[in-house]
DNA sequence: GCTATTTGTTCAACGATTGAATTATTTGCT
DNA sequence: AGCAAATAATTCAATCGTTGAACAAATAGC
């Protein structure tokens, strides 16, 4: 439907290579097996002459690897399949949560290649304390990915909140930080990644865009459009459509846990009144399940649930089923709105998945107009607990997979 | 945000000159003035050179014409600005609806050339009937036309349901349309429009989709991300993000109209409960003003409403407000989850607009998280009543404008 | 009438892709 | 073993579009 937008900037003579360079390595990024020049020569339209150039000028860069031959059948010469390199550039993911901070290196190939989570409940904590122990944390991030060969090329930081485009946390409410500037704070430590043409040092994003981004890229990748929720203290989704985040116009997408659910309902503090999060949030599921918050920390609260409702808990389980059709029936507004076919629970959502499911599939048969045409998948999320940093990380090494040529003139 | 995207296909060598007409002609699209070759060229980043050279395809093959110098300060050779060409490929724009066919042909610089508007209750009309009158219009459209030098490179149809993108209407509710194959039925007529390489001869969408897509065209152009909600008996949304309407996975985004406000709320024809539609749709409106839906035709109910209003009736003014709130609950979820910053009420709700505008404001205030920092803008559509035939031959135009060569080559 | 200034064109050089021919390496068959 | 068929990858002259500098065109200001 969509056709084939042009680049928005000019077509330099250049542009080709750097095009092309792209388009190869893409496509070696998101075959199932390793690819052979010919083979990305049909998938691509390009000339085999052409592959083998562009193939040649990554194998220098040192970003492909040439992996041993697939086995095939029939006669001919066998075929070198092409793969992402392990050993070149790396990307490094960073989070703050309410919880915790993690901090994980991720290669060029989509390997978590080193990971720290330093457990603390971080409310009490000054910003600029929390970003110094996570710039400790990245340093021995950083020593530990250069004795495995790795060189970081760029880090994203992921918090629970509204960021703007210079890197300005506006509002992380559950974490109590209000127009925290990151990147002026970090500043004040010593580097935490080398410099990269194309390749911003920090990028500071929501932690459920990241975490789409994370299930996006994932083994095997998610769907070109769906709808990825992180079901924490808050509810934050990561929207994707046709293969690329949508972040709004001002990065401030996905508030979906402020979707009016009951809209003369419980007073939210957002100033609204009846807002999913208050009927599917971590603190009302534990409170309707008659679970005390105050004996819980935050991250054992999901836990906790799931084993009561394992164990066959009513209280658990009512409380989970009214969570599920309170989110069904945001969902099935989204559903209807931007017409998607997936939609992943992730963070404290993906253990609960089981029980969340069948209500939120009840929504959506129920509500959403062209349900009997085409099903929707609901699934939990294929990352684990720390999808954000991970997805933060991966994002790193996908500009680089998008944007070669800023890594290749680097290595000259 | 968002980095330049690769085109998803290869980058041939002429690509590069594909993408760079593509390129200078959209430069000259949207420029509030004609352009001289060193503007395109300082706005492109081309060289002049490489301008020159694509501006005499343009010119060569008819998209482009030279116009009047326009007066500038200084000294200098003067410049020749640049404008879309007034004579050469033309859009067709049609629409079925509940109580009107409409035929237009819009020029390439974006301007209506020929409009009709035939006045009938469609609903008892079987489709290949009302289809074979449009196609009579069409016929004197085209002649129209050809008088005028016009040539219509293809053609789009709106109507008011689900398409598929094999152009079957699955379901068109208020019209009483079900799995009506349009390109068949139109294929035993003759050929509405000439054949031209990169534009099919006839697209079928949703008409609230082709009416965003007029707004977003029109003059001044929208902006670059916006909601575009046509309120007609039913309630459907044109989402357009990034300058590109979203049409989602199976193309059946924007149903709006199925937002739950009252989640236990009336019981709507789709199943669920408590939809927007039935709060806020054209005969939910009439019926809470205390207006018999007997007594009016559809087509001037919302006139009607109006007249109303403006005498201060105060069920009128009640039903309007109570139909403003609900929409606004609606639209500050959509807000919510798509940070937009506009939000455009066209069709049936653009003459209402005074009235609808202050509670969905209201509700946007109290409801959207992010409204404290930036505001929302809400406002009627600029195009008429007829936005979606417009917006569908606009679609026709718009197409060669992002794509020129293949009407170049046909011309060669 | 002269100069500065800006617009637009011309042209040799360059870079990347192209397509055909060539080399490389294996399977299958006799 | 030996040979033909088949597939993979490279080489190389030709081609196409962009580049950058030089040049021609046209105007305002002095």
């Amino acid at each position: 439907m969509s056709p084939t937008h042009a680049p928005a900037g000019a077509v330099r003579q250049g542009s080709l290579r750097e095009l092309n360079l792209a388009l190869v390595l893409g496509r070696i990024a998101a075959a199932d097996r390793p690819p052979s020049r010919a083979d990305l020569a049909t998938a691509t339209g390009l000339t085999r002459a052409t592959v083998s150039a562009v193939v040649e000028d990554l194998l220098a860069g040192r970003l492909v690897d040439e992996a041993d031959p697939a086995p095939r059948a029939g006669a001919g010469r066998p075929a070198r399949g092409l793969v992402l390199a392990d050993q070149g550039p790396a990307g490094l993911g960073l989070e703050v949560n309410v919880d915790y901070l993690t901090v994980c290196v991720v290669d060029f190939a989509g390997q978590v290649r080193h990971r720290t989570v330093y457990r603390a409940d971080l409310r009490p904590v000054a910003p600029a304390d929390a970003l110094a122990r996570l710039v400790e944390l990245a340093a021995q991030a950083r020593a530990d990915a250069a004795r495995q060969g790795l060189t970081l090329a760029g880090a994203a930081l992921a918090v629970p909140g509204l960021v703007d485009d210079t890197g300005l946390v506006r509002l992380a409410p559950n974490l109590g930080w209000h127009d925290v500037a990151v990147p002026a704070l970090l500043a004040e430590h010593p580097a935490l990644t080398e410099q990269v043409p194309g390749v911003p040092a920090l990028v500071v994003d929501n932690e459920a865009n990241l975490a789409a981004l994370g299930e996006l890229h994932s083994r095997p990748p998610g769907p070109a459009s769906f709808l990825h929720i992180s079901g924490e203290v808050g509810i934050g989704a990561g929207i994707v459509l046709d293969g690329a985040l949508f972040r709004g116009v001002r990065g401030w997408s996905g508030e979906i846990g402020h979707l009016p659910v009951h809209p003369q309902g419980r007073p939210c503090r957002c100033g609204g009144r009846g807002c999913l999060e208050q009927y599917a949030g971590q603190e009302a599921i534990v409170a309707a399940a008659g679970l005390a918050r105050a004996e819980l920390p935050a991250d054992t609260a999901t836990a906790r649930l799931a084993q009561l409702a394992d164990a066959g808990d009513a209280d658990a389980l009512r409380a989970l089923h009214d969570a599920g059709t309170a989110l069904g029936v945001a969902v099935a507004g989204v559903v209807n709105l931007l017409d998607l076919d997936t939609v992943v629970l992730g963070g404290g959502y993906a253990p609960l998945a089981p029980w969340l499911c069948p209500p939120v599939l009840a929504e959506i048969a129920g509500r959403v107009l062209t349900a009997a045409w085409s099903p929707v998948t609901v699934r939990p999320s294929t990352l684990g607990a720390e999808a954000a940093a991970v997805g933060a990380a991966g994002s790193v090494v996908r500009r680089i997979v998008a944007q070669p040529a800023g890594w290749l003139t680097r290595t000259g």
